[in-house]
DNA sequence: TGTACATCAGTGAACGCGCGTTCACTGATGTAC
DNA sequence: TGTACATCAGTGAACGCGCGTTCACTGATGTAC
């Protein structure tokens, strides 16, 4: 890795930290270089702007959530095992990481709306809908093999899994038990194991 | 009404709507006594600063909802039944004012953290332990006369509505849907239901 | 192998502007006697 | 019933400060010949 680049993942380490810690407005630049050993003007070559940061850091965030349900894939027999380990596997990372978890930034985009520009909101609105894909895939799946025993919509079952993790991760800090987010997605797999399961227990 | 009281809370209605619009820092206070017709200083007049205007648009959001499970408890005959017509009629509610519901509030003040003080952030998380102990309250009388499916912490469950209604916005803005929110509290009452119904399709 | 030039990865100081907040002042309404 | 005073509900101008952004400049590294 060059010299350069070093620095540039550097910056972005630090403002991840302190964005996912207290948001994208109330992270300064100024603080950002400090965290960096840099200076500011330094922060300006490597990125044309501050939103340009934000834009960054939700690519890099989809790249390491890409893998991580690579290898849940990788782990599970059939879809709906798949499914369920995969969300234990996201809930095992929440309780390690309470406030770490990448995903907040689309939740800091969705809520910040003006403070960023249309190439931010965008990629944030590419990166939800990215999940949403993603997800109701591995239901299809599921519902290939399965019985369902609620009838209800494929995509917003998908869209469920993106919900309750920033629901999650909101209430968490909203009552500051970092535990909360985790539990949630528990309870997200306890109902995909109620809707397809076909024995109680599996 | 006074016209004091009058002017205040046309005040907190401009405020409110641009706020869930856009967030809190976003919502300048040139914008609130602009849409108020009222100079900045008038805006002073009535709250000594920022914080203490969300503070007040979290306690009149709080009496709202109350009233609205108030409705609830008296439709449903048993617990189970109240329980479910609660979340219809909040899914209702969100279909018919799918960024208005005050509930969002809450998601910003956790969100944008460092940018409130400790009286914010503490009404804040007593509205959200609040919500909690509503619906764990709702929760446990439902065990007390249905078997549960599935065994999961009736604090975990409580907190799921709370959890889902703001995933649900956030959701909602980042792909830019706004019945998202509704859909997933729809999703909600249907683990409810797979939870603690005697026979599939109560 | 040495020299000239270009690019990379920054530095440091200054600017400008929005925005929250303050403060001295004011017209209208309410109250005491 | 009229007058004096107090409180209510604001106005208008100014301040100060943080923060994103710009811009001219610079030392180190890489490349061509």
């Amino acid at each position: 890795m060059a010299r350069g680049s070093e620095t540039r993942s550097k910056i972005m380490d630090v403002a991840q930290a302190a964005i996912l810690a207290k948001g994208f407005e109330a992270t300064s630049i100024e603080e950002i270089v400090a965290g960096s050993e840099i200076t500011r003007s330094g922060f300006f070559y490597h990125f044309p702007d501050k939103n340009a940061l934000a834009h960054a850091l939700i690519k890099r965030h989809i790249e390491v959530e890409n893998e991580l349900f690579g290898r849940a894939a990788a782990l599970g027999e059939g879809p709906l095992q798949t499914m369920l380990i995969g969300l234990k596997l996201m809930a095992e990372l929440l309780d390690d990481m309470p406030n770490g978890h990448p995903g907040c930034i689309v939740a800091t985009a969705a809520y910040q709306d003006r403070l960023f520009n249309r190439d931010v909101r965008d990629a944030n609105k590419r990166a939800a809908l990215g999940w949403r894909s993603r997800f109701r895939g591995m239901f299809e799946d599921i519902v290939a093999t399965h019985r369902m025993r609620d009838d209800v919509d494929i995509d917003q079952l998908a869209d469920m899994v993106s919900a309750i993790i920033e629901g999650g991760l909101i209430l968490s800090r909203a009552v500051d038990e970092p535990s909360v987010t985790a539990q949630q997605v528990r309870l997200l797999q306890s109902y995909v194991k109620l809707l397809f399961a076909p024995e109680p227990g599996l």
